[in-house]
DNA sequence: GATGTATGTTGTACATCGTACAGAGTTGTC
DNA sequence: GACAACTCTGTACGATGTACAACATACATC
């Protein structure tokens, strides 16, 4: 049952996954899935665990530690990639299953040795996989609105409007700004671009922390956060 | 009428905001509504448009552009956080209105005289308000959590089923370091520290790139992308 | 003043959703 | 063979967004 919803979310989008549309792929009547599952909201938690458990993680052992956390921001984002739902779901009280601890064991191990205490650890990661989970989700939405509206069509319909409100008079800087940024990427936003540009600042972000601690130093326990 | 749906949004939810429940409280059938507007999906747009013309801009000209950007996060994060709903709304193909507009021309106006390339000045603004936007998603649902479940209560049902999935031989790390991250934050989440971590980290990335370039100059309009 | 046209408003109706509830099979154990 | 536990089913309810046709009112034109 998991395996078909994911199935079906990866195919036709996060909203075709209805209760009645995993339910017809079953060869079942909706009211079957209740035996399984409390609700719909639980089947989602399934579904994102079971991808989580699927995930293919690289041994960085070794590596610098810019690498290796490349390396769990790829991982993430090609998660996200092949499953764009997963970065719709609500994350917060996450679906405690084994999936997830074996991801998040798995991607502290690229911040062990570095000298942070355990909860500057946690900051970090959540810092990194935040940044990737906006990003994927800014992903998917400009390929969906890219398939929705054929882009140039809606920039022609857009544009006269645009024109309109951006007198360049009293907004010089964003009609400036907002014209480099279209042509340079070819449309209104660049989620491949943004990922490279952000990622390296994420890990500048968190150089100026990890650099600061001393390597295979069992962590500065007492810092509070890293605000510095 | 986009007024109403504001307040509804605010007090409620965004989930509260249905085109029957806009109608009812402007006492008027809910068809009525499509009069103003060809759908529900543009009247988020209104809305969105709407607090972004309302909120305040503080002039920091002048000072240090970590502070100018401090100000710039500090007045999103204040606005997710009068209306939570505005950070969950789609925000590819935004809704290109004047408040948009405004917002857009205020915030870059905090990055202007960096010497930074037009595009890499947007690339920077979509990076640091993607942070807050994120950090702004995951303080909402979090708040939506505790008032949903008592959050302790929640602990108690979830702990021993954790603790079962959460072998300590098989993931050392992932048990101590959230149990040192859940006893520092006292819950599972803490998004008031994530922002104050997370922007720290955005500045001292931005940082590798700003300082680099040199201030007052027009900019070097050839850098394709800010990743070095 | 009468009339035609635009503009705002209403009521009814439909398809879709999650799921509550009561009952009908099927299976395994004593 | 009888009982209990599970699994599955059909029907039904209240929500949602919105298509469609009919109605009211206001204003320009003759």
């Amino acid at each position: 049952m998991v395996d078909t919803a994911i199935g079906l979310a990866d195919r036709e989008g996060l909203a075709a996954v209805t209760m009645r549309a995993v339910s017809r792929a079953l060869g079942v009547v909706p009211m079957t899935l209740y035996t399984y599952v409390p609700g719909k909201a639980e089947m989602l938690d399934l579904m994102l665990d079971a991808v989580y458990i699927r995930t293919p993680r690289a041994d960085t052992t070794g590596a610098r530690w810019r690498t290796r956390l490349t390396a769990v921001a790829d991982e993430n984002r090609a998660l996200f990639s092949a499953h764009p739902w997963a970065a719709e779901i609500s994350t917060l009280r996450p679906p405690l299953g084994p999936g997830l601890m074996a991801k998040y064991e798995h991607e502290l191990s690229a911040l062990d040795g570095l000298g942070l205490s355990d909860v500057e650890m946690d900051d970090c990661l959540t810092y990194l996989l935040s940044f990737v989970q906006a990003n994927a989700r800014e992903a998917h939405q400009a390929a969906a609105v890219a398939t929705a509206g054929d882009d140039a069509q809606w920039w022609a319909r857009v544009g006269p409007l645009l024109a309109q409100v951006l007198d360049e008079r009293r907004y010089p800087l964003a009609s400036r700004v907002g014209t480099a940024a279209g042509e340079a990427h070819g449309s209104a936003h660049d989620p491949d671009h943004a990922y490279r540009f952000g990622l390296a600042r994420v890990l500048d972000g968190l150089a100026s922390l990890i650099e600061r601690a001393e390597p295979g130093s069992p962590g500065r326990q007492l810092s509070a956060d890293g605000t510095g």
